[in-house]
DNA sequence: TTGAAAGCGCTAACAG
DNA sequence: CTGTTAGCGCTTTCAA
């Protein structure tokens, strides 16, 4: 099954590759009659250029890089298909890779992208990467890098990122608001800034409110998971009985709490009231419905690309690239597990 | 940012390209020596091989594509965390495409990957595909090509799939035997294997027990979706008084269904008992949780790569390939929405 | 044990 | 308007 070339198409048709390859390539400098001639017979062929040979003259590969921490994760899921579709409008292929959160994974995954010469890279860091020394060294390499989610704030390159901070601040206000006194967060015990930041946001609305921080309120899930929140929340029963409100750092955790709680036949929101992050969908088939931020991952993978997209070009052109900082917005998604206001 | 080549390394070395070349492969006819100058020198200057001459000599990407439907389903998600596993443990990355159902776009983006030289294609079919000339056409160029989930059964080439029949035989049987007489059955419309032999499983447990087969209990799902299941539901209702067991087409359909049900304060599994089929892990949940069948996601994304690297292999080495078609078990998983045997 | 040279398929500068 | 030629970086004969 030897594959059509210009050669072939050169031949057959008594011309050089050159004029052929022209011709395709809608070059002014072909007579009209040669290239419907090279036309025709591409079409006929179904000629498609081999993309190894365009690749080693212009050095593209048309391909960039998406490293996702879990794909089995409803928001990163969505930011695939973000990346995926924007990609695919502007004649890019997407190599999707996944650091299981995992710093060597990542790493290493890393590499595979540029024995790969993609033309661009998208990550979204581990939650358990610290050193950044990998990412640098693809900055070093001149490839476009942009930061999506969970980002190294230090770093310089564009980013992607929602308001954590405020997201947090907002939800957990809203429990305040609705009356709750005692407001407990699970969060994780990582780095990474989203991590932090809801922490953060979580903090300032209570110092905000006239409600005492309370340390002994904060839990930290390893794993971020449904089991972590599953326990958790028998542990804050013990710990706190007169508990009334709990923002958790992520639906699945939220989704673990509340399956515990009902278990223990605690009412919601009517005793406790809950919130989570992300706004998975599966937040709105619990009964009660979980109250959640929404957090926009096919946006943000547009998004993401969209930037990458500009600094390739840029760099294609020889032009500077301005790095840029996108903030999504987010917003709160009232369900059942809060009380009204 | 000049990237090193083997002629900056044979250079800076005062040796020629093709010694160097051959140092780094490891052929035999290399002094130790001379092995040992070239390795640590590529080591030292980071050399990475680049892909795009490597490709253009040997025809080969090291990449494959992958064909998704949808890849925020929870399902596909799993599948492509399998095939990302397996295809970066044997080397090779992964271009993922979705074809969101449509037979248009599935004809685009299998154009794509053609034009990426891919080394082999994996695909699942959109719901809407009847004609599979753009399936032919991949396998006539000689490409290795491994259908997953959704296939086409007259198509010839290695197949992963489950025994949807069997599966929806043993789910519908298990409403049957914990004593439903009235069993209805939401399907799709479409023709892809699943959906049919899924109304086929229902249909013969159906037929098998002493319950008379009722058309009318049969309802069709257009988009196979929550709000399908959640309309669906209470035309259901209206039509049957009776209904007193539901086998859904999949889980999303099955949660619409339960949540429309609880808002008619339909009692379940005591009035009617519901079964859906994936085992997403929403259904898990939600209140009561859904029983539901085991489709093995992962693992047929990683049997998918496996096949595919088999032929993929095969075909390099000039030897003939059998096709395979491999069926994974799946596995009714009783929860709460049906009652005990 | 090493190196020269051809060639994978394409593009583009240059010459005719 | 068309063709010649060089070269992208690598692998692999074949000759030295």
């Amino acid at each position: 099954m030897p594959n059509v070339t210009l050669k072939k198409i050169a031949d057959e048709l008594g011309i050089s590759i050159a004029t052929a390859s022209k011709a395709l390539k809608g070059y002014p400098d072909i007579s009209d009659a040669t290239k419907k001639r090279v036309l025709d017979l591409a079409e006929k062929l179904n000629y498609r250029p081999n993309s190894f040979a365009q690749s080693l003259r212009s050095s593209e590969s048309q391909i960039i890089g998406l490293i996702i921490p879990e794909i089995t994760h409803d928001f990163f899921a969505k930011v695939i298909h973000g990346v995926i579709t924007c990609a695919k409008s502007n004649g890019y292929a997407v190599i999707v890779l996944q650091s299981g959160d995992s710093y060597e994974k990542e790493k290493e995954q890393l590499g595979m992208l540029l024995d790969k010469n993609v033309d661009g890279v998208l990550i979204s860091l581990s939650n358990n990467t610290k050193d950044i020394g990998h990412i640098k060294e693809i900055k070093s390499k001149g490839i476009p890098l942009v930061l999506y989610d969970r980002i190294y704030k230090l770093l310089d390159c564009s980013k992607v990122v929602i308001n954590d901070k405020k997201a947090a601040y907002n939800a957990t206000t809203h429990l305040i608001h609705t009356g709750c006194k005692k407001i407990a967060h699970i969060g994780g015990n990582l780095d990474p800034q989203t991590t932090i930041d809801r922490f953060l946001g979580y903090k300032a609305a209570i110092d905000d409110s006239d409600i005492e921080y309370d340390k002994s309120l904060v839990y930290i899930a390893k794993n971020l998971s449904f089991d972590d929140g599953y326990q958790i929340a028998e542990q804050m029963m013990k710990d706190h009985k007169d508990l009334d409100g709990i923002f958790a750092l992520t639906d699945t955790i939220a989704t673990g709490v509340l399956m515990k709680l009902k278990e223990m036949e605690v009412q919601i929101p009517e005793q406790i009231s809950l919130i989570g992050f992300s706004n998975w969908f599966l937040t709105s088939v619990t009964t009660p419905k979980i109250s959640t931020v929404n957090q926009p991952g096919f946006e943000m993978g547009c998004k993401a690309f969209d930037l990458l997209f500009k600094e390739i070009q840029a760099k294609k052109h020889g032009m500077l690239f301005e790095k840029e900082i996108v903030e999504l917005p987010t917003e709160l998604i009232l369900r059942n597990s809060t009380k009204p206001l």
